[in-house]
DNA sequence: CCTAAATCTAAAGTTAGGTCTATGTCTATG
DNA sequence: CATAGACATAGACCTAACTTTAGATTTAGG
């Protein structure tokens, strides 16, 4: 399949001019144009696009993502850096998602106390009985 | 116990000037400062950063921040409102972990991908055996 | 065929969240 | 008691990642 650049950002939720951006920045390697110049992504751009908002959900920056897309275009020599980029990635996700869950601990001990604090009318009570151990632990 | 600003800064690793930044945007409320204007950071300071921090943590804005400590300041008029909040924090902490989770499901089949292509010495071999189910699904 | 909607480029503008600079005062230590 | 290091303010500057604008061209449907 063949898509327009109001396809595609309808596709991924992008805004088109982020779609031109990525193009600019070098993300979208061998896009076809018509003769009139207008873009037209074919199922390689799309898996592109894909693993471009992968990386981006991981915290990779635009300009790390690109260099990841240059290896790709250099072929089999880069294999390597790949493996390891990825590698990274996915210690980086991993710690990523273990800072989350403990910032959830922090806020369900929060919706605790808040829903303490509200059916007691008052933030006074709540305040002296709950200084809390898990909050103590946090810090 | 209390601190000056270079200690707290330390403290949460943060930029001197972060700390002032905070101040300035209002997410300190009733900071002490010494005779000579110097800032002094008290127990109830700190209890308030490592929220921001948490708060920062999970994703919300500085501006909506401000919104909490002043609500904070209010008194328990604005506890459901703060209740409230920190519910809908949890929400969107438990959706940020799902998709990080689902991300990094991708990014365990690239390297599962790019450990074979390394292997192989090339990545020929891989994608044309890997026309992955996993992929497919996440499309 | 006509016209609204889609696309193009280049370049300027925006936003969040800091970070840095210049200039001056204060403080702690040998 | 000198002086290096910490702190202060105001305001300029920075970066990433878009987003908007202006002005021109193309495409698609009635």
């Amino acid at each position: 399949m063949r898509y327009t650049i109001g396809e595609v950002a309808k596709k991924f939720n992008l805004n088109i001019s982020t779609l031109r951006y990525y193009d600019k920045e070098g993300l979208i390697p061998n896009l076809e144009k018509n003769e009139s110049g207008n873009r037209i992504f074919d199922e390689e751009a799309i898996s592109g696009l894909i693993t471009i908002e992968c990386l981006k959900k991981s915290g990779m920056s635009i300009k790390d993502i690109k260099t990841f897309i240059d290896w790709c275009q250099e072929g089999n020599e880069t294999l390597k850096d790949r493996l390891e980029m990825f590698l990274a990635r996915r210690e980086a996700l991993q710690s990523q998602i273990k800072e989350l869950e403990s910032t959830l601990n922090y806020i369900d001990y929060k919706v605790e106390y808040y829903t303490k604090a509200v059916a007691d009318g008052t933030e006074k009570i709540v305040k002296e009985q709950m200084s809390n151990p898990r909050l103590l632990k946090m810090q």
